[in-house]
RNA sequence: GGAGAGUUGGCUGAGCGGUCAAAAGCAGCAGACUGUAAAUCUGCCGGGCCACGCCCUACGGAGGUUCGAAUCCUCCACUCUCCA
């Protein structure tokens, strides 16, 4: 009963197509997964969220240490039975929380302390405590405790911020168990440290590699140059995961690298702030323009929410605060990713990715010109 | 009939001689959001321009005082409260 396997089932140039098998069942890659930081997609019922057909979501240490704590989760039956999730589930160590919350958390060789965000209580986190919680919430993929660094410092900072990240990968893997583990390349938009930072964490024993520290305020060209640098250092028989990214040219173009897992707060938070993404590009449903638009949001999609109510009624329960625009907006744009990933997948298995991914990204621009 | 209070930009509501095209909130318009301290945040919001400066129209209406008035005075209109 191993943690996790990987089997690569076929490739179209860099981009891959594979299968990850968990506790709780298979994961067919190139995958987005949902984030629901406090064990919750934001806005959905589980129930809800099943229903959209994601294999995997994730949810965050730091955040479900806080609350509810991890004895409680713990003795409730670990994350899955707590939100009634059947799927798979990858946790975030809390290492995006050193960068998120940097302005209350002290970095030494040991570890992080933190003071709670909610009420300034002081908390201390560990790489091997971060494994520890994560393992004991029972969770299917565990993230090693990484220092994301922030963008905009030097070189010899991030060089010094990637050794402590590569130490602590070391004692994170040392405390590995019944989860499995990710290890997390770091280097910042240093290209030079990239290599070396693959090196090593491709040298250690973990069940899948992921790039971090992207998409903290690059540009996206830099973001992109850092990416299709290292996903072809990775091995090739482990799975890729380049956290926190992105919009839906992001993944496919983080599909052409060569990556198979991603995440991403923006179809669900961009939902509640009202910005729609469809097949045409995004839109902002707030807009007057759409007040008596009796179309779907997408005429491409097939949720729930484009098969039954329209942009009209959308904009309404928007600019009334009703919940339901949250919920309705959360499902489509979830929807639309969970889509995109399988029409990804598909085009990969047809060894047709190239002309879909030019034909997804030309119709993007196009709109963006009209 | 008598006494008092009030009338400010789409709304609520500050201002009470110059620094006021007029606070603040709401509404409206647009934008941002990338391992979630986010149902959040930002910008615009009288009109016009050869726009980081100028012009026009503006604080119930009409006059007046003043170098200068949304702010002071007079009259008018309307609204509200209290006493008969």
């Amino acid at each position: 009963m191993s943690r996790l396997s990987f089997d690569l089932l076929h490739t179209d140039g860099p981009a891959r197509r594979g299968v990850i098998t968990t506790p709780h069942g298979t994961i067919q890659t190139p995958v987005f997964m949902p984030v629901g930081t406090r064990a919750s997609v934001k806005s959905l019922t589980t129930d809800q969220l099943a229903r959209l057909g994601p294999e995997i979501i994730l949810n965050n240490t730091y955040h479900l240490m806080l609350r509810p704590g991890v004895d409680l989760v713990e003795k409730l039956g670990g994350v899955h039975r707590f939100m009634g999730w059947s799927g798979s589930v990858l946790t975030d160590s809390g290492g995006f929380q050193l960068y998120s919350l940097a302005s209350i958390r002290k970095i030494r060789e040991e570890g992080v302390e933190f003071r709670s965000h909610i009420d300034g209580a002081p908390y201390f986190m560990s790489p091997e405590s971060a494994i520890e919680i994560q393992t004991r919430m029972g969770v299917d993929i565990a993230m090693a405790f990484d220092e994301c660094p922030a963008y905009g410092i030097s070189h010899a900072e991030v060089e010094k911020s990637m050794l402590l990240t590569h130490r602590w990968a070391k004692r994170s893997l040392a405390t590995r168990t019944t989860s499995a583990l990710f290890g997390i390349v770091q280097g910042g938009v240093h290209l030079d440290l990239r290599k070396r930072s693959v090196e090593e964490i491709a040298s250690m024993d973990f069940d899948g590699i992921a790039i971090g520290g992207v998409s903290v305020g690059e540009p996206k060209e830099e973001m992109f140059e850092v990416v299709n640098h290292t996903a072809p250092l990775l091995p090739a028989d482990r799975p890729r995961y380049l956290m926190g990214v992105g919009t839906p040219e992001d993944l496919v173009n983080g599909v052409a690298a060569g990556i198979d897992m991603f995440d991403c707060v923006m179809p669900t938070r961009n939902a509640r702030n009202g910005t729609i993404f469809t097949s045409e590009g995004k839109l902002s449903i707030k807009n007057a323009r759409f007040a008596a638009d009796q179309g779907p949001l997408d005429p491409n999609c097939g949720c729930v929410t484009c098969t039954t109510v329209s942009r009209a009624y959308l904009r309404h329960l928007y600019v009334n605060d009703e919940i339901a625009a949250s919920v309705y907006n959360t499902i489509h744009n979830i929807s639309f990713y969970l889509d995109l990933m399988r029409s990804i997948r598909q085009a990969i298995e047809s060894g047709s990715f190239n002309t879909f991914r030019e034909g997804f990204l030309s119709r993007l621009s196009n709109k963006e010109k009209s």
